[in-house]
DNA sequence: CGCCCCGTTGACTCTCGTCAACAGACGTGG
DNA sequence: CCACGTCTGTTGACGAGAGTCAACGGGGCG
């Protein structure tokens, strides 16, 4: 591939020559956009822990996820880091209030994702009720999400975190009790508050009990009743 | 005052009573709905300790706090909880997601706040632009809000978490360094993810370092500069 | 006056963090 | 092909920070 071509330089080239049909139907999920035909996505690629934003930066384009994952952060200055959300195929990020990202995200293995310039959209939100509906109901889906995760961090026990976090994906990802984990076991201690060693510890003592099963790579297989009976309400 | 009315009654009263516009120009902040003179609120009011609304009940109000303070939270079936936030003088509260609210709300001490309908304002979200880019621009401020407590809860110390709360405080009370706080210790305690007796060290351990004196009731002075220090980032 | 609630403080406990060692997977280069 | 380093994950020993339990003081209110 050369140099890195950037979102902008993706997009220019796009504007001449991609068949704008060709991106949709790709069997993402339906929701956000899918009723604006005008607002096609770029098609682009990232690298496995490659940044596609850094927080403070200009919020040019929004992302939606069409392959691979990609998680969104904050840090402090000592280095503690607190990861915010992992976004999954189908799922719409880079979508904050003001000109600037208040988040840094980077791409979890490599993943394509349809980039979408933030400015047009806003436009359009001021003039199309539909589309700022469209905005405000996503928004108040991550509102949600961020509140749920507030009270993970702050009521509950390291296995609480970690149960609710692996039905919590397995849901995203279809509900079938067996799946494998696209991050790392210090990105999930990032998103829970936790340590490695505390994450590493917990995966063991919820094996021990049943809850789970391990296999290679980051392969698990979820006894849901238990995980579930672990987290309660 | 006899029986409670409830907020429906005091709606349909006001509808044929109410003098409008002495509603508005009450000091508090200007903000979402301030430019839609059809939107009035209902002038309603409620006790300390009492509950405005509780998980899981019909959202058929949105509410604006006048004067008072209010807390949000929600609760485990072991009576852990988590505030998610306190809603001060100006600040508009009850707007959720879907037909039911997914936090309890209850007055931190008597407040008077307006109430509005919920559906004709998401009707009149769908006719206009303008309305939805307002409740869509509240919910990502809500969305930053509550994604910085994640970050509090998720990797800040007893005494960062503290001082970083004193601070915001301040800052809603006008930034001027001395306030009382509206909250109880088992309030602030919940909304860091901490217990009463933590919250109660960590001030005296503020207060020697000198970062802040205690007077009677719950009255502060902060030495921001030094609660500053404490936060760092 | 007496009760209850709030806040503070002390003593002890326990969960989770820290530091360290090690095993397995993977990629690179000799 | 294998030695090597690196990265990820696991486990153990120990320590620190926050939680738990308990006592007590002060203020507000019936």
């Amino acid at each position: 591939m050369g140099t890195k071509p950037t979102p902008r330089s993706a997009l220019a080239a796009a504007c001449s020559r991609t068949p704008l049909r060709s991106i949709h139907g790709s069997g993402h999920r339906t929701g956000l956009f899918a009723d604006c035909p005008d607002l096609i996505g770029t098609p682009f690629s990232y690298a496995r822990e490659e940044e596609i934003y850094g927080e403070g930066e200009d919020a040019e384009f929004v992302y939606r996820v069409v392959e691979g994952a990609v998680r969104s952060h904050k840090v402090l200055s000592d280095g503690r880091r607190q990861i915010t959300g992992f976004h999954l195929a189908g799922s719409l990020f880079g979508f904050e209030q003001g000109d600037v990202h208040w988040h840094t995200a980077e791409a979890l293995s490599d993943t394509k994702v349809l980039i979408f310039q933030r400015r047009p959209i806003e436009r359009a939100a001021t003039h199309s009720a539909e589309v700022a509906c469209q905005l405000w109901s996503m928004a108040t889906a991550n509102l949600r999400d961020a509140q749920d995760l507030t009270l993970l961090l702050g009521r509950r026990s390291a296995q609480e975190r970690l149960a609710a976090f692996l039905i919590e994906v397995d849901g995203r990802f279809g509900g079938t009790g067996t799946f494998a984990l696209p991050m790392t076991r210090r990105d999930i201690a990032d998103y829970l508050g936790l340590t490695i060693e505390t994450v590493s510890r917990t995966f063991s003592q919820l094996e021990e009990e049943g809850a789970l099963r391990r296999a290679s790579g980051r392969q698990v297989t979820l006894h849901r009743a238990r995980l579930r009976h672990v987290v309660e309400t």
